[in-house]
DNA sequence: AGGAGCGAGGTAATCGTTGTCATCGCGGGA
DNA sequence: TCCCGCGATGACAACGATTACCTCGCTCCT
């Protein structure tokens, strides 16, 4: 098989230069009918694709954008991934993934590798809690989920503390007292909000804050049923938990149906695929990733065609979706 | 600020040639002790990095797997692309991700894309029905969940058939006769194998297959209640669902608990986080992506790295997992 | 003693495109 | 009539690294 066609190829197949070429490639206007004419023919011929790499190395920019997040096989940010792939396909713009596994450490490797590649956009879930390094950085960066530290820049975050606060008036509604908050480590930006709001409601409703119905558990692998076990041999039990995080939910909510506690109120803040099969149906606070990465990706796409408005934190909304288990009373 | 450094500047300040400097980085040894420290100090003194973009252009193969599936969102195909990713990323290897929604044409132009970038491999769920044009690609191939047809190459797939009829046997242990199939569109390869095991188990057991039992539904937007009504509605209603797709699984409980039909049976082939959740827990037949992507990584890489063993069709083992609704007798 | 063989290192070309700048006609204003 | 300006085009360098090929100085063998 023969090489694959290069500029050069075209240009003398059209008997011009690579430059005039070149130009006909870019919708360069100062070419005159005739010559573009011939060189779209030749491009057609030879079947010419341009090489991105090529490309890339000499405008020192590569037509792609950079998603990192915790965890690929997050099912919430895989939405969000799939959303920004599918714009930025339309786009014609390549999407490149990396999880940091919530280790500061593979962030920052990973961030300077896809710097070092020139990347044209970044949409960052970041985990670590200072950013200004990335202040120096190429290209135009959006932060999902959690907002940047010590750096203005764009981000697209959902209203964790409203939502929370929106989840606990819900359950304080429904008449409950004592409701405990199952969370991400409190080290995540974005679980120190869940759980302010969860405070500011029970504060609010003139509820004290008990340090025993409040439990810190990572989604990754923490026990489930030791946290749920945990809450209920309390000498007062909570009659409602919130659990301010899609994955504990799902590391909940098995050993509450097996225990039989379905008498136990509940919410999520995030929904899932089976929230609706459950007995009963499981209320969740509904935070779309597709939104979420639609509006980052709209937002990275505008930074890059050189829009320069100044840096804002766009606050995806939230909406409580009650299906049973949030109107279960004590 | 600085441009950033580049060969060049490592060789100037180690007072040699980019070409010695070169062999230091990539780890030529001939270059004498001397010259090596003086490099990898300038290395180190400038923060150099390579060039990836630079780098894969003179080389014309770029350190990058590009992935193609379906849907990244589709939590199978999340947990396959994670642990690539994972993978990946240990050795310093780029992933490249897009989607091909399950049209052939955008599957062609993704691909056209990344093999136009050179990327040093491809994993693809293919969806279309014949790959021989991938027989010139340039770089080895490894697909994935579904086999490759007019080609001779990698594939990492499930033991579709036979988890089929794993599934049907259990059902049919627990005297079932009346069983219903739904599964994706028979246009998708593993679709038809899993509905051949399904006939196949049939007939083994001497029960003929009723036509009115097996639905063809879409996973991305079918309608689980549309489903689950007509077959409960026949006249001789089925006893038990074989749903040979997790999410037909997802769209097909919902409805199926609603209407408070636990008492048909159900075996899903896909696990999915809240199975042990509801109510009977749901019987499944295991296929974990996670081992897929590994597997199909690795064989990427040993390929990458140049291996030429003959190419292979790896079977992911199944197995199924009975937790309750898959035990249910009619 | 002569040269093959090898280690260490350098020069220039090259990967495929695009930016810079020069060139070439040609029509119109002074 | 002369020169400017503009449209069209091309030669050449450069992006940053790697590869092909060469030089230089030794050691070792015959």
């Amino acid at each position: 098989m023969t090489r694959r066609a290069g500029l050069r190829d075209v240009a003398a197949r059209a008997a011009t230069s690579t430059k005039t070429a070149s130009r006909v490639i870019n919708g360069d206007p100062r070419v005159s009918a005739d010559t573009r004419a011939r060189v779209e023919q030749a491009v057609e011929e030879l079947a010419y694709r341009p090489d991105p790499l090529a490309r890339s190395l000499r405008r020192g920019l590569d037509e792609t954008v950079g998603v990192v997040v915790d965890e690929v096989s997050d099912p919430f940010f895989a939405s969000v991934i799939g959303e920004i792939e599918r714009m930025a396909l339309d786009r014609g713009v390549t999407v490149i993934i990396a999880s940091t596994r919530r280790l500061a450490e593979r962030e920052h490797i990973v961030l300077d590798g896809l710097l070092q590649r020139r990347v044209a956009g970044l949409i960052v879930a970041s985990i670590s809690d200072d950013h200004s390094h990335l202040r120096t950085a190429s290209c135009p960066v959006v932060f999902i989920d959690r907002a940047p530290v010590g750096l203005a820049a764009d981000a697209v975050v959902v209203d964790d503390r409203v939502g929370a606060v929106q989840a606990m008036e819900h359950l304080l509604g429904h008449g409950h007292r004592r409701i405990a908050y199952v969370g991400d480590r409190l080290s995540i930006a974005t679980a120190r909000l869940r759980e302010v709001g969860y405070r500011e409601a029970l504060a609010a409703a003139g509820v004290p804050v008990r340090a025993d119905y409040v439990e810190e558990m990572d989604p990754q692998d923490g026990d489930g049923l030791e946290v749920v076990q945990r809450l209920l041999a309390l000498d007062e039990p909570p009659t409602a938990i919130f659990s301010a995080n899609t994955r504990c939910s799902l590391r909940l909510l098995p050993p509450l149906h097996r225990l039989g506690r379905t008498d136990v109120a509940f919410i999520s803040f995030g929904d899932f695929p089976t929230a609706e099969a459950l007995d009963p149906p499981v209320s969740v606070v509904n935070h779309s990733p597709e939104l979420i990465g639609r509006l980052a990706a709209t937002r990275l796409f505008r930074r890059m065609n050189g829009d320069e408005v100044a840096p804002e934190t766009i606050v995806a909304p939230v909406a409580i979706v009650p299906r049973g288990s949030g109107e279960v009373t004590p």
